[in-house]
DNA sequence: ACCCTTATACTCGTTATGAGTACAAGTGGA
DNA sequence: TCCACTTGTACTCATAACGAGTATAAGGGT
């Protein structure tokens, strides 16, 4: 209640009961390795738990999670950092914060008379190498989840699939209610028509497959099973809303790479451009052109040589880089800005 | 914690017991009226409440807030817009999530024996001419809380003042721990030396003069009284975190200002291009060029020509335009992308 | 020596951007 | 009526950035 002479930053009343609200802590956790963009993921590895096991939920992966203790973290970001360096030895470097949810019905428990849960969601990059020494945590590809955001071997055959079978979904509604825009975010959303591809509308995308009951959630949220072709074709599903945060993580990142130098978050101290490009076309889904990239890089002063080079490319070697922290105090948000879209003809 | 095999999607456990934690929902709600940026504050007009009016905080403005009611609403978007519907009459139209506030301490009353609060907050643009009807509810100008913030007019005299007082600053900490990147952070903060002004920073700026203790804030949270030097030159505190908050939100608009048409939330339905012009210049506190914002703008397929022209102009009659919402079916990503730094020779 | 691979340099045409100049079309007053 | 003043709009021009190639360098293997 908004109150004229403000009493608490939140106006929330100290002392007045109401049912319980947990709130909790989500991590994602992203890094890229063998060139693929892969996501921290716990789980039982294999669902040999007895009769659970045919269920499928049982072997959805999650993201890492933990309970916000209000007692001893200072802040949100500490305790997450604490979280997951006590469950998987891992210990965070670049982190920020994703996003706050929230929804009614987002843990299934509510409707049996369970808690209403708020997670906050972090988001994390880690350099290749990095790895959990927990059994039950392991590095998924991300892609698995979201196979038609992969587009560095061109436009995914999967689109058109997805584009049909969203069309005739906007059909159907749109003959009960008025529902004509329907065709217009199916465009803007996955690049058709004279749209492009916009890399960054990952979660757009998602909500709008969910929307049309297109992906598994929206089935396993209802206590029912997807059919046949949405588990096979439409991504693996994560447990409870995780995909659809995992979504949130990733155009994030994909948004950042623009205008922030995040990509040196994924990638080890020294670097040849190859391997920083393949990063960055992991993260961003998308394939650019080599030696634009060269010379993108190395005009925006983001890296500096280290004279020294490495061999084993196969080819002639090539020569290693470092990151200029030093950049920051020259350029205004400075990023990679090659990254619009592919081309498609 | 986390536990390989998920039973919430926070993992908080229900039932445990914790001490109280408060949830509540801030928004920063923002508009531009006669060409500055505004943003919708609460608290009593005047201090005319006795003895209370000797406290600075007592006469602070705060940002319109609510509890975030864990029975009834079904998303924390619906809980805030329902809560400025309710108690400003406010009708919000566009609206992102923010950032979630949660750091100990951010509430004063913690400290004596008050419960934990976290609150997720919320970025709201309006159009010119949405009034509260509500008395307390007022339009305050953003640049009063961050005077150094206005480039309009060019580099702000006060820049110098704040430059010399950080490095004064810096000096002194120095010498006590292992601080030498302070001058690095100042400069790349307040674009020193050859780093640009970069309008996004918005928080960045705050978060470092709050800790050079050259704002009121920082005094306050410690129930001291600032400086008089402060409280004039270092703009007006907010209630609790507010202008850290606002600060947030500032930046986050003027960082999609670059790169999504949310400019036109600000504005009327149809507009001159003086006035888009006004008020993106407003809101990233930049002045651009005339002739080269409209060759942008028309160029990016953003706005179409209604053929009628607006008179009161004061010289020749401006045609009025209004935004293409097709445009968002063509080109991804578009924004008005000359919002880059003031020419400071 | 020849072929394969990857790295790196350089070219070319197109488009975007920053900074102007020039002219158009209103207003109000001498 | 003409003139000064205001704001809007069209065009120019040099420079930088971008997309797409071609050419050459420098390693390994057979």
């Amino acid at each position: 209640m908004m109150s004229s002479s403000p009493a608490s930053p939140t106006g929330a009343t100290a002392g007045r009961t109401q049912p319980e609200l947990l709130v909790g802590l989500n991590a994602v956790i992203l890094a890229v390795t063998q060139d693929q963009p892969r996501v921290l993921s716990v789980g039982p590895q294999t669902a040999s738990l007895g009769d659970v096991a045919a269920k499928p939920e049982a072997t959805s992966r999650a993201l890492p999670f933990g309970p916000f203790d209000r007692e001893h973290d200072r802040t949100l970001e500490l305790c997450m950092r604490e979280t997951v360096r006590k469950e998987t030895g891992i210990e965070l470097g670049y982190v920020e914060q994703l996003y706050t949810f929230a929804d009614k019905g987002r843990d299934p428990r509510e409707s049996s008379g369970g808690s209403r849960v708020l997670s906050v969601a972090y988001l994390a990059l880690l350099q290749e190498g990095v790895l959990s020494g927990v059994e039950d945590a392991t590095w998924e590809d991300c892609y698995e989840f979201f196979p038609w955001e992969d587009w560095r071997g061109g436009k995914p055959a999967l689109i058109d699939e997805i584009e049909a079978a969203l069309m005739e979904w906007a059909g159907r509604v749109e003959q009960t209610s008025a529902g004509s825009d329907y065709r217009e975010r199916i465009d803007i959303c996955f690049g058709l028509g004279d749209v492009g591809w916009d890399a960054y509308r990952v979660l757009e995308r998602y909500e709008l497959l969910y929307e049309a009951k297109l992906v598994a959630e929206y089935w396993l949220d209802r206590g029912q099973s997807p059919t046949s072709r949405i588990a096979e074709r439409f991504g693996r599903p994560m447990a409870f809303d995780h995909r659809r945060i995992l979504a949130t993580g990733l155009g994030r990142v994909r948004g950042k790479l623009r205008y922030r130098p995040v990509a040196f978050e994924l990638i080890p101290e020294t670097f040849t451009l190859l391997r920083l490009q393949h990063a960055v076309e992991a993260i961003s889904g998308l394939r650019s052109h080599k030696q634009n990239f060269r010379r993108l890089v190395e005009r925006s002063g983001l890296v500096e040589g280290t004279g020294s080079r490495e061999a084993k490319t196969g080819g002639r070697p090539a020569e290693l880089f470092r990151f200029r922290r030093a950049v920051l105090r020259e350029r205004r948000a400075p990023g990679v800005a090659t990254l619009r879209s592919p081309r498609t003809p």
